[in-house]
DNA sequence: GTACGTGCAAAGAATTTGCAGATAA
DNA sequence: TTATCTGCAAATTCTTTGCACGTAC
C-alpha cells in the first residue's frame, strides 16, 4: 500500500521524515528499535534526531498505524503489521519473528476475561530459534 | 509452599532478604515492581537497597522461582506464578490481573512455529479492566 | 501568519556496574 | 577462612520534556 496514503488513512500529516520511518517499518519486518530507525535513516537523512523518531513512532502507534512490542525486555521495538499474528523472540540471536495465530485457535475468544473489555492482544513466545538450532547442530557435528 | 524450601528448589540461598522478597511475590498477586517491592519492604528491613530487590528479581527469574512480565511499557513487574496463565492489565487503573488460558484453546501447542523451540509463553491482554468499566457507568449514571 | 513539525540540549527514570564492607558456613 | 551476599554511589541506557527555529499551507 502507499505510504503516504496508510499514514492519511491514520490522520497522520505525511513528511518527509514520517514517510521515511513509516516506509523502513513496513519494508523491514524485524521489529525494529528506535535506535535501529535512527542508524539506518540517518545518512539519507542528515538532519534526523532521535526525538524526531521517537515522536514519530508514538504517534505512529497512537493512530494505530504500528504497534508497540514489548517482548524484549531491554528495548520496545515497533510493528507496521497491526493485523492479529504473534511474535516469537530468539533468545540467543535476539531476533523477533512473526508467527501466524492458527484460525481454530482464537485464544482471546474462548478466554474467559472476566468481564474485562480487551482492546490489544499481544501473545509472545520465547526460545532458541530455527537458524540457532540449526547452527547448533552443525557446531556439534564439527566438533565431533 | 514454604518459602524457604521453594527457594531451595530453585538452587537460591534464603537469606532474609530473598525470604522477604519472594514471600512478598507470592503474597500479592499483583505483579509488583522493583520500586512497589522495595517501598513495602523497605519499613521492616531498613537497611535494604533497591539494588538488592534487583539482585533478587534477576536471580529468581533465572533460577525459574519467577517470571518477569514486560506487559507494562513503562516498568517490568514480577510474578511468583509460573504455572502457565495468561495477563491482563487495565489502560485506565494500571491494574494487571491473572486470566486463565482456557484448556481447549492452547494457542502455543497449537500454532506452527516454524520449527522454533519454545521455552516461554507470554500472553498479554490490554484494555479495560470490569472494575473500571463499572465505575464509569456509575459516574455516567449519577452526572445523568 | 498561524499552526504544526523538527531537533537540540537538558532532564528524568529505570536499571546496571564497581567495589568495599558485612555476613554466614 | 573463604566464598557469597549486600548496599552505596556512580555510571549507563532509554525515553521524555522544554523550547526555539523551520516549514508548509
Amino acid at each position: 500500500m502507499d505510504v503516504i496514503k496508510r499514514l492519511q488513512n491514520h490522520n497522520i500529516k505525511p513528511s518527509v521524515q514520517r514517510i521515511a520511518i513509516m516506509t523502513y517499518l513496513m519494508e523491514h519486518c524485524t521489529h525494529p528499535t528506535v535506535d535501529e530507525i535512527y542508524t539506518a535513516l540517518a545518512p539519507s537523512i542528515p538532519t534526523l534526531s532521535k526525538t524526531t523518531v521517537y515522536n514519530t513512532l508514538k504517534l505512529l502507534s497512537e493512530q494505530g498505524a504500528a504497534q508497540i512490542l514489548t517482548i524484549d525486555e531491554r528495548n520496545t521495538c515497533y510493528d507496521a503489521d497491526t493485523t492479529p499474528h504473534a511474535h516469537f523472540l530468539c533468545k540467543r540471536c535476539g531476533r523477533i519473528y512473526d508467527v501466524d495465530i492458527n484460525a481454530d485457535g482464537k485464544q482471546a475468544e474462548e478466554t474467559d476475561m472476566n468481564g474485562h473489555e480487551v482492546q490489544e492482544i499481544h501473545y509472545y513466545y520465547k526460545g532458541i530459534c530455527k537458524s540457532c538450532l540449526e547452527n547448533e547442530r552443525l557446531t556439534e557435528i564439527t566438533n565431533n
